[in-house]
Formats: structure tokens, C-alpha cells, sequence
DNA sequence: AGAAATACTTAGCAAGGCTAACCTTTCTGC
DNA sequence: GCAGAAAGGTTAGCCTTGCTAAGTATTTCT
């Protein structure tokens, strides 16, 4: 098999086990309460300290007229709270509750326990082996390296 | 680090990789003309022959309402026709039509060529280790083996 | 001071998820 | 062989989450 061939093949295989993945993940999140996108925008507030709307609209990829009612719908249920910035009144800063903050961190529990389970099956070795990996794709994932060809 | 911390690790990372996989992979295929929803389900029909509704609800664990629905506009903009099996005529099977299957393998290609593209600037020993590891995740997050990839 | 830019909200639309309620058709038990 | 249950689909109607367009309030720039 050539190399590009043999890369070609590794995309797609890698592309079922995100698919795979994610939907594992996603059964999961479920039990949490709350919502994909919520979840998600918690995960940024909770980790990213306060910060407003626009930048979490960013954060998330979504418009802020999506975010603001995000916002407004887990303030309502007491996962965050706001506070306007004494010193630019047109932005109100978002930080998490104490009661959102766990339900993130117990969501994330869970999402990570189903994977450490999964993880669980491998022999020491082949956890080695995934180990290194991981280390790898998170670089060209998560990196900022150039965004795909896709013309 | 124990053992077990270490696979904590790893899972928490792996979990991160497959969010920031998911998105890219999300906005490759907007470019497809096709939802995600709906590009999920033509593919289950592409690769898993005529189906009922019912099938292809299961298989995309949705109910068949919204199934319906998606069936419905997918029908009328070309990619797939039903005929009613003539041993039972509550069921209607649905099947892809030419346009339907061209437009799922274009899009399958884009999805593989972008992950292919991040693959790409990996060393070859770095190569080799994602490809083993791949082969170790494909093993315990699939599970069974029996449906095709890709759905 | 007045114009432009920024931060956010409101209003209204579409897609995609759900449940409940409804046909039709098929199967089952008597 | 027929009444009623079960099964396959559809319709209706609700909710969430995306979007754009348009509005308000505040800040910044000239």
C-alpha cells in the first residue's frame, strides 16, 4: 500500500471512530440535564473565567443572539449568573454558579469515566501505544496549524 | 503517575480531540449542501441497501416521526425515492437515488481529505503510531463490527 | 457634539428533536 | 373467520437551537 494511499486510510478509519466516539459521549452528556450546546458553552465559562457574551459566542461558534439566549436560559436555571462591567456598561460579564460549576465537572466526570473505561480494555503496551497518539493528534487537532485544503 | 491517573488522562485528552474533530468535520460538511441529520441518514442508506422508515430511525437513533420528516425532504430534493414492498403495504423502502449516492461519496471524500490533510504533517514514525493506535481505538470504541462505517 | 462602532437584545424564521394521536395494514387468538 | 392487538407511517404541535435583521444603549472617534 503506498503511503498516501495508507494515509487515506487511516483518515477514514479515524473519521468512524469520531463518529463512534461522539455519539458514545453524547449518550452520556444526556444524563447530565443539560443539553449539548449548553454544556458546551458551561465548559467555556467554567474554564474560562468570566467573560462576556461576544466572547463566548466566539468561543462557542455561534452568533451572539444564539448566546444570549444560552445565557439567559441557564441563568434562568441558576447554572451561571452575570454581573455588568463597572467600567463598560454595554457588556455583562458571565461567570458560573457554585451549582454549575458541578454540573459540569460531574458531566465531565462521567464523559471521561465512560472513556477511561473504554480505554481500560487495552493491555499496558497497547495503552503506550495509544498514549503517544493522543499526544499526536491532539498537536494537529487542536493546534493552530493551517485549516484544511478543501478548496 | 499511577496507572491510573495516567489513564484519566489520556481519556480526558482523547475526549477533547474528539470535540475539536467533530467541528471541524461539521463545517466540511456544510459544504455538501447537505445537514449533518441528513447526511447521516443518506449515508445509512447508501451503505445499508433499501430500508423501512423504522430501520433507518434505529439505525440513526432518531424516532420515525422525525425520520419521516427528513425522508420526506430528502425525497423531494432528489437524493433518495421510496417504493412500497408489495408483501407489505404498511412499509415504504427507501433507497438512494444516483444523486443521493454521488453526493455522499463527494462528501465522505471531503471529510477523509481534510482529516488526511491534519495527518499529513505528521513524521513517518508519527504516522505509525497513529496508525496503530487507530487500529486499537477502532477495536474498543466500535464495538461491534457488524454495521459499515461511516454512518 | 455628532457619527460610527460595539455589546447586547428582541423578533421572527427554519431545521430537527420529541410526544400524542391517528390511519392502514397485518397478525393472533379464539 | 373475525375482533382486537400490534406494527408501520403520518400528521399535528411543542421545544431547542441555529440564523438574520433590526432595535437600544453605550462607548469611542473626529
Amino acid at each position: 500500500m503506498s503511503a498516501r494511499r495508507e494515509l487515506h486510510d487511516v483518515a477514514d478509519r479515524l473519521h468512524s471512530i469520531a463518529i463512534h466516539l461522539l455519539r458514545r459521549l453524547r449518550k452520556v452528556d444526556e444524563s447530565s440535564g443539560l443539553s449539548g450546546p449548553r454544556l458546551s458553552a458551561m465548559s467555556v465559562v467554567v474554564f474560562g473565567g468570566p467573560l462576556t457574551i461576544t466572547a463566548l459566542a466566539a468561543a462557542e461558534q455561534v452568533k451572539t443572539p444564539t448566546m444570549t439566549r444560552l445565557v439567559q436560559a441557564l441563568e434562568r436555571e441558576g447554572y451561571l449568573r452575570r454581573h455588568s462591567d463597572p467600567l463598560d456598561a454595554r457588556v455583562s460579564r458571565v461567570e458560573a454558579t457554585p451549582k454549575g460549576h458541578k454540573v459540569l465537572m460531574d458531566g465531565r466526570a462521567r464523559r471521561v469515566k465512560m472513556l477511561a473505561g473504554l480505554l481500560e480494555e487495552l493491555s499496558p503496551s497497547e495503552a503506550k501505544v495509544v498514549r503517544e497518539s493522543v499526544t499526536l493528534l491532539e498537536s494537529i487537532v487542536a493546534g493552530r496549524r493551517t485549516v484544511a485544503p478543501l478548496e
